[in-house]
DNA sequence: CTCAGTTTGTTCCCACGTTCACAAACTCTT
DNA sequence: AAGAGTTTGTGAACGTGGGAACAAACTGAG
């Protein structure tokens, strides 16, 4: 379930704030969710709540981590270490949480050799042997959305079989991959179209559409 | 709705490739979605297709790109200049589909006046005022959690009524404020989950749960 | 002009996810 | 020990979104 990261968050600052227990209410509040949808997302996991309690809030963050898998380490490539690599490399959330960077890689060799967060950047060939040796299963695409096909193939041909995708480009794999995209343009400009009905309702008074 | 930003990036890509018209079904699968929902998806903008031919590649690109709102300037503040807002800054991909970003703001002094993509750093206090100059509608929060919902605070004050926030924080806001998260580490664990459960599957050729 | 072929716009149906509402289960006071 | 007060887990209604299928509309050939 995609809401589960967010529990998790929210469960990670209550823990800051010494709170032991918690009611599903106050969780759903964090999590910016409604509480009934919240306590049937977390039946699915068991019944790790008590009634007329509330939840035990580190007992739950730990069963919600190991549902998601962060109990077990995840070595994890970039591939494409331009302006957007180069952030994900540095990015603290991702090592906090139990996602180990093993290796950058690059396929412009002027930038290869290059050392961005601690790691050297590598050339785009040793893909393959680098997943074979950490048994890498978690690829990031941060190329131009040219490369992105092309990167994907190959990461697929060399075992990876989950790819998060920052380059603004449809991917398409083997049905056992799993692809999750994340394009930032496409984010502002689904802003941008609520933002232009919210102008134009503040004009018109309705839909925007003159007869 | 969200799709229409992919089927823009289709149609440009078409564009690219000197296609004149295309049927809902190369448009479709070119976004890597179903026809019929292409199909629905742009009625509800209105009947810019003919039955028999297909849609016009430019003319149905204009017309997405009018009723997302991409024919008018969108000017756009960032706050937070560490490594992800200093990506975003320099992020082609904004610049490219009609939003200008008017100023990159932080709070710390010693970042200030430093040059990023051709802007200044600026203080976060020039906020409210930047944003009546320029009209800023579009808010990009690149902070560390701590920080997020007071500059959310402080862009609802002065106007911002859009937000993209990257910040691993839920955002509280009033009704008429839009807020899209972009939570990086979050992408990574639910593609964690779903990895998880694949090796699970692989080994126990169950659900993993052991009776 | 007519008819076969093609493709859009739309209707109908189904499945999923969300929410309400309530019973089961726990705590604490008396 | 019993009852009042909480809070979880879940069953049932509801609404939304997706997909198949079909009618309407266009093209082109004969």
């Amino acid at each position: 379930m995609a809401r589960l990261p967010v529990y998790l968050r929210a469960l990670n600052a209550l823990l800051d704030a010494d709170t032991r227990t918690c009611s599903s209410e106050e969780l759903a509040t964090a999590a910016g969710v409604n509480s009934a949808k919240l306590r049937k997302d977390l039946s699915h996991l068991g019944s790790y709540g008590t009634r007329g309690v509330g939840y035990d809030v580190e007992y739950l963050r730990y069963q919600i981590s190991r549902e998601i898998g962060l109990t077990q380490d995840w070595p994890v490539v970039i591939v494409g270490i331009g302006n957007l690599g180069h952030a994900l490399a540095n990015y603290s959330g991702f090592s906090s949480r139990g996602f180990r960077t093993v290796a950058l890689l690059d396929a412009d060799p002027s930038r290869q050799g290059e050392l961005v967060a601690g790691l050297k950047i590598r050339a785009f060939d040793e893909l393959t042997a680098i997943v074979r040796e950490h048994g890498v299963a978690i690829g990031v695409i941060a190329t131009p959305a040219a490369a992105a096909q092309a990167v994907c193939d190959k990461m697929v041909g060399a075992g990876i079989r989950s790819i998060l995708n920052f380059a603004p480009s449809v991917l398409s794999v083997p049905e056992e991959v799993d692809v999750r995209m994340v394009d930032l343009s496409s984010e502002l400009q689904i802003l941008a179209y609520h933002e232009q009905r919210k102008s134009n309702q503040a004009i018109a008074g309705g839909d925007g559409v003159v007869a």
